[in-house]
RNA sequence: GCGGGCGUAGCCGAAUUGGCAUAGGCGCCGGACUUAGGAUCCGGUGGGCGCCAGCCCGAUGUGGGUUCGAGUCCCACCGCCCGCACCA
């Protein structure tokens, strides 16, 4: 063999390396493990294995990852580098249901197709750890976490979980005492519903998002803006339901606080923070005038109390029935009552009304305020003023308590409502001098504020806090946006949840050794997507056999829960199943875990920026929860997270602007034309929607793996969004070309190499870029250490022989990108080990500085000479030089400079006047 | 509206702490090999002038500022991308 021929070379070491178990890593304690060698954990975001295999957009990160590894693994680093797969949910589930298979057979296939598509990108995984988490042998564990979860509760004393044994055990003790009342006095029932009450798992009748069209409800996370479904575009509808839901808002602080801890982008430690949503402000009580009730409402401006000139609930709020009172007060006005003749009738019309809107509805109408009153009046507790009540949809249930104190001088959406409704403004704050606006939301000193005025925002808050907490009307408080995670769904292909349903609500969790509770065969594994909008949903596990369904235990008949985990449970925690992936008796040996998650966790991990609050904030809670249960060593799982870009790409719509196959359209003489009709050209992100997806297999098959990783990196920084260009691949692999003829002959296949050792500048050359690609992957630039590839690469065309240390030097630089070109180079150089495992290049520091360096001569900032100089130059003779240089004379016009900066060895600048 | 980020050649993109702007690739131009080239190889490529040596000029979205010196730092603006959005 001569020429270079890709496919052959390709087959040959990817077959090597599976043979050979190149890149199996052991654990602490099994053969081969090395404990000298300091352990790296790189990973990947596990993809589903959708039916639609791969294109050349969806390995970006993985080759970066795979680089990354290879790199550390020469450097001597023990590296785990694991691949699996996330294969619960609705991708599978409905790809199953079009084509009538059982979700199992699917997803068995597609994992086989994309574990054959990753291994033909000669990515290093240690493949004898991958996982799915169908496998029964990993969901065991998911299932088990559950249990924990369901088995703890959050002590905010301590601030972390504990055992619910021990809530039970102080319980019992008399050293706690449950809601005032002595554990004794309780009845079992009582109990019980009081510790499920506490619960980080735990059942609650809450509204959820119902979504007809899947069969199944959805977190908050899963629904649109639009109020549609994330996957599938289905119409999504409010309902209550009572599901099961996991405590993250007992974590809320520490999933903030803890950001500080770890070295992610900006950018999602930003999103996290926003959906969190910490807000700090006081809970502020409303004697209802005349009723027994009080209405608490959270405030982010307490020193604008006085200015509070009515108050607003939300429509669903569980006080309005107390408030509303027979007939409407005498004076109401007419555009307060709805049309309604009592405040009965005007409050039902307006919940009814509010409820049937969508949220697209709400979006398009424009944030028009809409309300209407109560009839009842509150107490304002700083001015004793009476102020009417009021019901609007711009008040939200589900965040704080469902109920405001309006300011219309100080908040825009308030003056607007007042505004509708004819409602008083009382500024509390002072605005600047000219203010023409509406609501003053900024600082300024507090006026109509009685023992408030004069004080700047910052100084009134706690004032006022401190008041209410005197008086008892009130105290400082802490809300958060983010809210408890609704755990169930109604789907057939998910984790079942191990809890059995006793008579009078009991829960009773499985134990440890019952499970995995495995997925019963069902005839009909398909949602009910026919059901009624506002019918009851029907778990699909409801079609199990009886014998499944029930239960008994101690002689009593339970039922088992027939709602599923949702499509994130199973990916909350694989990272850590990966260090113990065949583990029989825990989800993960602590000896693995302490050794692999060692430091900050996870070392590296690359995906795609579309799970900055799901995946991210789910994984993190469930590893606080087991670091607080002492099952893990870290605070947070994962140390460093890199999200790399999209990969964008030419799309084309037709004249009903329906996107048709890329890969099908022609350019002709600047138009292009898909089946002989026009088309209009638009640019995004690669994928089955746009239809513009490349494959690898052609790319593979004209230019190889190798090229095709190289371009990948070539193509920009790894964190931008960047455009498949075809006709680039070329230029990357011109360069394998001119590397393998530089160092095979084209005819005889001898290898070009000299035992010389290189001159000078050729060594120079090789130690700087040992220097800068070594710098390059230590900060995942991959695209620059390409670049020095080609530099090097350059100065070696035209050469008869090339000297072996520089051939040896460049050939495992180049490795982790380009390697089975690399492998087959560092055989053909003499070497029987793979040279995955060869010593990374060391470069000499003193070989990497030149030793003469261009001396720029500046002219008032603007160069004008330059001068080849030692690189050991002083400061006096650098100047000296500058200033006799003859191209800097004609600015000198013979007077003095009034300045010269040296900054020695590389630039002079004279100022002149 | 709030938050995060980005604007450098025809295109993708380089540029430690402020210090030679435009590395590297594509494209383009010229040449070689060739029946052929949309393969491959060699060279050139900011603009202008020039016989290769060389000289002049311009430029990092716009306008200011700091500095001996700004792609880089500061202020204002323009444009684009992403996330959140009636969150009290």
């Amino acid at each position: 063999m001569s020429a270079y021929d890709h496919h052959t070379i390709e087959a040959k070491w990817q077959r090597r390396w599976a043979e050979q178990g190149t890149f199996r890593v052991p654990n602490p304690g099994e053969p081969g493990f090395d404990s000298s060698r300091p352990k790296l954990y790189v990973l990947d975001m596990f993809p589903y294995p959708s039916g639609e295999g791969l294109h050349v957009g969806h390995p970006l990160g993985y080759i970066a990852t795979d680089i990354y590894s290879r790199f550390q693994r020469m450097q001597g680093r023990l590296v785990l580098h694991p691949m699996g797969f996330d294969a619960f949910g609705l991708p599978a589930e409905q790809y199953a249901v079009e084509t009538g298979v059982h979700p199992r057979i699917t997803t068995e296939r597609n994992v086989a197709t994309f574990t054959r598509q990753l291994r033909a990108f000669g990515l290093s995984y240690d493949w004898d750890r991958t996982f799915a988490t169908t496998d029964p042998g990993y969901y065991r564990w998911t299932q088990w976490i559950f249990l924990r979860l369901f088995g703890s509760w959050y002590d905010p004393e301590q601030g972390k979980a504990r055992p619910i044994a021990d809530l039970e055990a102080e319980l019992a003790a008399g050293t706690r005492l449950a809601d005032g009342r002595a554990w004794d006095d309780l009845t079992p029932a009582e109990r019980r519903a009081y510790l499920d009450g506490r619960r980080l798992a735990y059942l609650d009748e809450v509204p959820v998002n119902w979504c007809p069209g899947l069969g199944t409800v959805l977190a908050n996370e899963e629904v649109t803006r639009e109020g549609r479904s994330e996957r599938g575009d289905f119409p999504v509808y409010r309902r209550p339901l009572r599901q099961w839901m996991l405590r993250i808002t007992a974590y809320a602080e520490r999933l903030l606080d803890d950001l500080d801890l770890v070295d992610w982008p900006e950018s999602i430690k930003a999103m996290q923070r926003n959906w969190i949503g910490r807000s700090e402000g006081a809970r502020v009580l409303f004697p209802v005038e005349g009723r027994n009730a009080v209405i608490e409402v959270f405030t982010t401006r307490p020193d604008t109390l006085f200015g509070a000139t009515y108050m607003v609930l939300a429509p669903e709020h569980p006080l309005v029935d107390s408030i509303v009172p027979d007939t409407w007060p005498a004076e109401t006005p007419a555009s307060w009552t709805g049309g309604a003749v009592a405040p009965r009738q005007a409050v039902d019309d307006y919940r009814r009304w509010a409820a049937g809107r969508s949220e697209l509805e709400r979006q398009a109408e424009a944030r028009e305020k809409t309300g209407v009153f109560t009839g009842g009046y509150a107490l304002n507790p700083a001015s004793g003023a009476p102020i009417p009540v009021f019901l609007a949809d711009y008040v939200l249930m589900g965040y704080g308590t469902g109920a405001i104190m309006a300011v219309p001088g100080e908040d825009d959406r308030d003056w607007e409502f007042a505004e509708v409704f004819g409602l008083p403004i009382i500024r509390t704050v002072q605005p600047p001098d000219g203010w023409e606006g509406k609501a003053y939301t900024g600082d300024g000193p507090a006026i109509n504020s009685g023992f408030l005025n004069g004080l700047l925002v910052d100084v009134a808050k706690p004032r006022m806090i401190a008041w209410l907490e005197e008086q008892g009307s009130g105290q400082g408080a802490v809300t958060y946006k983010l809210r408890d995670w609704l755990f169930s769904r109604q789907r057939y292909w998910g984790e079942p949840i191990p809890i059995l349903h006793g008579p009078g609500g009991e829960l009773r969790p499985l134990g440890d050794d019952e499970l995995p509770l495995l997925l019963p065969e069902v005839e009909d594994y398909r949602p009910r997507t026919d059901l009624a909008d506002d019918a009851e949903p029907e778990p699909a596990l409801g079609r199990a056999p009886e014998a499944w369904k029930t239960v008994v235990r101690d002689g009593v008949a339970y039922g088992r829960e027939l709602n599923t985990m949702p499509q994130w449970a199973g990916s909350c925690w694989y990272y850590l199943r990966f260090c113990d992936p065949h583990n029989a008796t825990a989800l993960v040996g602590v000896e693995a875990e302490r050794y692999w998650m060692a430091g900050r966790g996870v070392d590296l991990y690359v995906g795609g920026v579309e799970h900055a609050v799901l995946h991210l904030l789910y994984a993190r809670f469930w590893h606080k929860v087991l670091f607080d249960l002492g099952r893990v060593s870290t605070p947070e799982p994962f140390g460093r997270l890199f999200n790399q870009g999209y990969i964008l790409a030419d799309a084309f719509q037709d004249e009903r602007g329906v996107y048709v196959a890329a890969a099908e359209v022609e350019e002709r003489a600047g138009v292009h034309l898909h089946r002989g009709r026009p088309v209009v050209r638009s640019f995004g992100k690669m994928g089955k929607s746009l239809k513009n997806s490349v494959s690898p297999d052609e790319i593979f098959a004209r230019y190889g793996v190798d090229t095709l990783r190289l371009y990948e990196m070539f193509m920009g920084p790894l964190d931008a969004s960047k455009p498949w260009t075809t006709r680039d691949i070329v230029g990357v692999h011109r360069f394998v070309l001119r590397l393998w003829r530089a160092l095979v002959h084209p005819e005889t296949g001898a290898l070009l190499v000299s035992e010389d050792l290189p001159e000078p500048e050729l060594a120079a050359l090789t130690h700087r870029t040992i220097a800068a690609v070594t710098a390059d992957l230590e900060g995942l630039r991959f695209n620059t250490a390409v670049a020095r590839f080609f530099e090097l690469n350059n100065a070696l065309v035209g050469r008869e022989r090339i000297p072996r240390w520089v051939a040896e030097a460049f050939v495992r630089l180049l490795a982790p990108f380009a390697p089975h070109l690399c492998e087959e180079l560092w055989e053909r150089l003499g070497h029987p080990g793979s040279v995955a495992l060869a010593p990374w290049p060391e470069y000499d520091p003193a070989l990497v500085a030149e030793d003469t360096v261009t001396l720029v001569v500046q002219v008032n900032g603007k160069v004008r000479d330059r001068i080849v100089v030692s690189a050991a130059i002083g400061e006096e003779e650098a100047r000296a030089r500058a200033l006799a240089s003859a191209k800097v004379a004609p600015y000198l016009q013979g007077s003095a400079p009034t300045r010269v900066v040296v900054r020695l060895p590389h630039l002079v600048n004279i100022v002149v006047p």
